[in-house]
DNA sequence: TAAATATATATCAAAACGACATATAATAAT
DNA sequence: ATTATTATATGTCGTTTTGATATATATTTA
């Protein structure tokens, strides 16, 4: 699935310009499982034109440079359920953030502090987009998949400010994993240390 | 930061060959948090051996190809705690799988189901990624991400499974979306409809 | 008044993706 | 018994994506 399904799937929300759907990508409701750039969006738009799944009208504004807005065409919103119909590629995901902490030893405790934080923040802009998208009345797959952001978002929060001292002071802390119900992570690990159950 | 930090990172934790990298990547312990294929990670190790920053040996095996085994130098360890000083940039997500539970009123619920078991099974995959790589002794920085990646799997687990139903029967369902601690985005989603508090 | 932010489109070099090619051996299926 | 699949292992290459830059106008902040 390239980057017009996704630009497809926008456009049957609604009629929008190129710059739209990237806001809708970066800060609404895709914001927590799709991610893609003006160099993917622009193009695709392009290409979505070409093959007649989408119209195009310029519209002028006042105060405001004048925008593309495109609409989804019958065979646009066909193209769209056909796409759909495909197996899904896995995830892909990639956090420089999570990297870092990863190897968070090989780093400052003042960089650590400024990547954590800005991380935690990351989440909880996440779940202000979640929020301010959600609708009672939007089809149930958005309710599903907003729910699912939520719920994740939700969980990287209080995992990360539960756990944040643990990152900060390092292995010469008296402080623990946090085990909660959502952290076993801290008893499997200990019980691998030992041994394990083969 | 590009495919070279992560390789270099992955080579900090002990020798291996770009095969050993991507499985590291792909089922080990960076599993939910960074993917890279070998179309990456060969050129990004070619490039780290022409900068001095690896060493290369290659190891003849019996009843298999040899294998080219990479080490990290004293260079590679000045470079990789360089990288690891830059400002992270922001997650890269593309979850195809929610592209299409997105819009699941536009899918037939066979393949609804297909989607959504799948990816729970994506998610136990991860789990079971972690658990296997988490270990005590490992760096403080391994231990918060592997327990970071564990509570947001187990989330998802738990979110995907108790609405699963909701999915799968669509808006002619008298099921709701579960509003559990973890979940509180459908309370939002009912304010927000009901016109929400200024 | 200058700088920064927001709206809006577009291009382009560098990087990454993913499918394919190649090779060997063990295991599973017919 | 033979075929097919899976696992180990490295690599290439056309297409796609990234991320930075360019261009332009208007508003907001310093």
């Amino acid at each position: 699935m390239d980057t017009k399904s996704p630009c497809l799937g926008a456009l049957s929300i609604g009629e929008a310009s190129g710059y739209e759907i990237k806001k809708m990508f970066e800060e609404g409701a895709f914001r927590h499982f799709y991610d893609a750039g003006y160099g993917s969006i622009y193009p695709a738009l392009k290409k979505l034109l070409d093959e007649g799944l989408v119209t195009c009208v310029e519209m002028e504004q006042e105060g405001r440079p004048a925008k593309k807005v495109y609409s989804l065409t019958e065979a646009g919103r066909d193209a769209l359920k056909v796409s759909l119909k495909q197996a899904p590629a896995r995830d892909r995901v990639r956090s420089d953030s999570l990297v870092m902490m990863f190897f968070a030893h090989l780093i400052e405790p003042g960089h650590r502090a400024a990547v954590l934080d800005a991380y935690i923040d990351y989440y909880r802009i996440s779940i202000d987009c979640i929020e301010n998208t959600a609708c009672d009345d939007h089809p149930f797959g958005h309710q599903f998949v907003s729910g699912l952001g939520y719920a994740i978002c939700q969980a990287a929060i209080d995992y990360l400010e539960e756990n944040k001292e643990f990152l900060l002071s390092g292995e010469n802390s008296k402080d623990q994993l946090k085990e909660t119900k959502k952290s076993k992570v801290a008893a499997a690990a200990i019980d691998h240390a030992a041994g394990g159950v083969a």
